[in-house]
DNA sequence: TGCCGTGTGGGGAAAAGTGGGGAATCGGGG
DNA sequence: CCCCGATTCCCCACTTTTCCCCACACGGCA
C-alpha cells in the first residue's frame, strides 16, 4: 500500500510536463512499472493513482451493474477524465491538455502527496481552497480524530 | 481483461471509417486479432467489444431461456445489429451507415473507454445525455474513490 | 572541489490522425 | 451472359502530435 505524503512546487514546461517528486517516486511500489492513471479529483485538482492504487479504484467500478441506467451513468463519468500515463526518463509525467485545464495549471503546480494518491493542484487554488475553509485546523481534528465511543 | 478508459474526440471521414485511440488498442488483448464487434448499446450511442469480451457477452446471452419472451426479444435485439468489424492498416474501423444513423453520428464522434468496452456518440447526444442526469462528478466519486475503510 | 541525484528545457525521430486514389468485389440491368 | 455502376477494401501520402533522448544548471554530499 501506498503511503504518499508532502508538498512539493515544481514547474510545468511548456509541452505539459510535470515532474513527480523524487521523494514520491521511492514511494511508489515497484510493481505499479512507472505506470500512473491521472483522473480529475475533488475541488478542481487532480488525481494521480500509481497503477496498483488505480486498480483497486477499477475494481469497485466493476462492481456496478451494466445493466443499471444509473450505474452506467457513473462509470462513464468516473471512466471519461482516466488517462494512462507513463514516468518518461526523467521521471515526469506528460498531463493532457484538457485535464490541465480542468484543473486551471498553467506554469506552476502544488503537488501533494495524500496516502493512496497523488494531488496536483493549481497553487492560487488551492490557496483559496485552504482560505475558504471556515473551520481551522484544530476544529477539524476535533471532530475527525475523536475516537468513536 | 481489458480497462478501456479515458475520452478522445475523433472525425469520421466521409467513407464512415472511425479511427480507435491508440491508447484504446493498445489495451486489446493480442487474441483478438484487430477483430471487433460492433453493435447498438444503450442510450444511442454504439458499443464496440474486441472479440474475446464480445465472447463473454455471447457466453451470459446464451444461458438466457429460448421460452421466455422478453429473452427473446433481447437476444434478437442484441444480435441483430451486431457486426464483425476489421481494423484497417490505419487503425480504422469502417462501421456501417445504419449504425451511424442510429447513433445519429455525422462527422465527428466522441470516444469513451468503459472498461470492457468501447462506446461510440455523437458528441453532442452526449452531451446531452450528461447534462440530464441529476448527478454530479462529485457525488459520483464519493461513491467509488472512497478509501476502503 | 569533484561527483551524483534532481529539476528543467529543447530537438529530432517515430507514431498517430486524417484524407484520398485505385483495384477488387458484388449486384442489377441490358 | 456480359457489361456497367456502386460499394468495399487496401494501400499510400501528408500533417500534426507525441514520445524519447540528450544536455545543462543547481545543490548537497563526500
Amino acid at each position: 500500500m501506498s503511503s504518499f505524503k508532502g508538498r512539493y512546487s515544481y514547474a510545468v514546461d511548456n509541452k505539459g510536463r510535470v515532474a513527480l517528486p523524487a521523494k514520491v517516486r521511492k514511494n511508489v511500489s515497484p510493481g505499479s512499472n512507472d505506470t500512473f492513471i491521472i483522473t480529475r479529483g475533488y475541488e478542481q485538482c487532480l488525481f494521480v493513482y500509481p497503477q496498483d492504487e488505480w486498480s483497486k479504484v477499477e475494481e469497485s467500478i466493476r462492481g456496478l451493474s451494466p445493466s443499471n441506467p444509473q450505474h452506467r451513468f457513473f462509470v462513464r463519468t468516473l471512466l471519461q477524465w482516466a488517462v494512462d500515463c507513463q514516468l518518461d526518463s526523467q521521471g515526469r509525467l506528460s498531463v493532457p491538455q484538457d485535464l490541465l485545464k480542468f484543473a486551471g495549471i498553467e506554469n506552476e503546480v502544488l503537488i501533494l502527496g495524500v496516502l493512496e494518491r497523488i494531488e496536483v493542484w493549481n497553487p492560487k487554488i488551492y490557496e483559496a481552497y485552504m482560505n475558504n475553509q471556515p473551520a481551522t485546523y484544530e476544529t477539524v481534528a476535533e471532530v475527525v480524530l475523536k475516537p468513536t465511543p
